[in-house]
DNA sequence: TGAAATAGTTGACTGAGTCAACTAAAGGAT
DNA sequence: ATCCTTTAGTTGACTCAGTCAACTATTTCA
């Protein structure tokens, strides 16, 4: 069989086995539901604030709609908000509101449980290993700091 | 920053990247309009053969409601056919027709295509360890392992 | 100043994924 | 045998992810 076939169906059973063990832990602690995405652009903003949606978008490979739709919607529930203006009208940098700190803890929390979760057959080193190829075959992109 | 959320931020780029590369290659050899699972599920089953829903659902960790009505619809389109029974009338032994074998190589160029092109970083001996290591998470997972 | 590029918003749609309820067949225990 | 439980698969209803196109407002630059 093909080795590179073979490769898209682990990295495809991967992604479901992440996304299913991820559901319901980001559910349980997902008080203002907005869901695995909401989450994650939540986290995102405590990594590196401020940020333009525009950014977040690229940075988890997301179209800028859905982006726009989620954010208003982490705005609306007051987890977000945008800043006063940079210099530029169509610009909207974002920052976290102290609520939204707060939920950013325990999402950071689901999604390293994950993580252990799905990775735990994999030993420290290996998982340094992992995180590595990762990281090159993701290096084209902006990728999270270091 | 906590080394397993970088994994998870990073496993989820990963997914991104993979299926918005895959989306356009096996839409245009998707003739049938099967989608992408269903080109996933016509591979498996040229793998294995005879295979049930039911495996196919294990192997690709989907819901069996989702593999059912996918199985339905190529079974409608003529690209597999159910076999005459094994024994047990409940399970429903699957096999590619010889219109389903045409279509799984169209797939297939494009699963690997997407892989080439998703790993295209990484040289040859980091592919074969990127598989090794996807190979020791999914097998030590969840799922029966083989 | 007028045209093109950029950031974001909105609408409409497809498809993935989840969950629960259901049918039908098989297996096991007394 | 008959009941009870388990298993394979089907179906309905729903939520959310993802895509695409059209649109507004602002900035940039020729």
């Amino acid at each position: 069989m093909n080795k590179d076939a073979t490769l898209a169906l682990q990295i495809d059973r991967l992604m479901r086995r992440f996304h299913s063990d991820m559901h319901p832990r980001a559910q349980k602690v997902d008080t203002d539901k907005v869901g695995p995405i909401g989450g994650m652009i939540l986290f995102v903003i405590s990594e590196q604030s401020p940020i333009t949606a525009g950014e977040i978008g690229t940075l988890l490979g997301r179209d800028k709609s859905q982006i726009s739709r989620i954010v208003s919607l982490l705005i609306r529930k007051g987890l977000i908000e945008k800043m006063a203006q940079d210099g530029d009208a169509r610009r909207a940098p974002l920052r976290l509101s102290d609520k939204g700190a707060l939920q950013v803890a325990a999402f950071h929390g689901a999604l390293v449980e994950t993580s252990k979760s799905v990775l735990g057959p994999l030993s420290r080193d290996e998982r340094a290993q992992f995180s590595a190829l990762l990281a090159r075959i993701l290096n084209e992109g902006p990728t999270p700091s270091e």
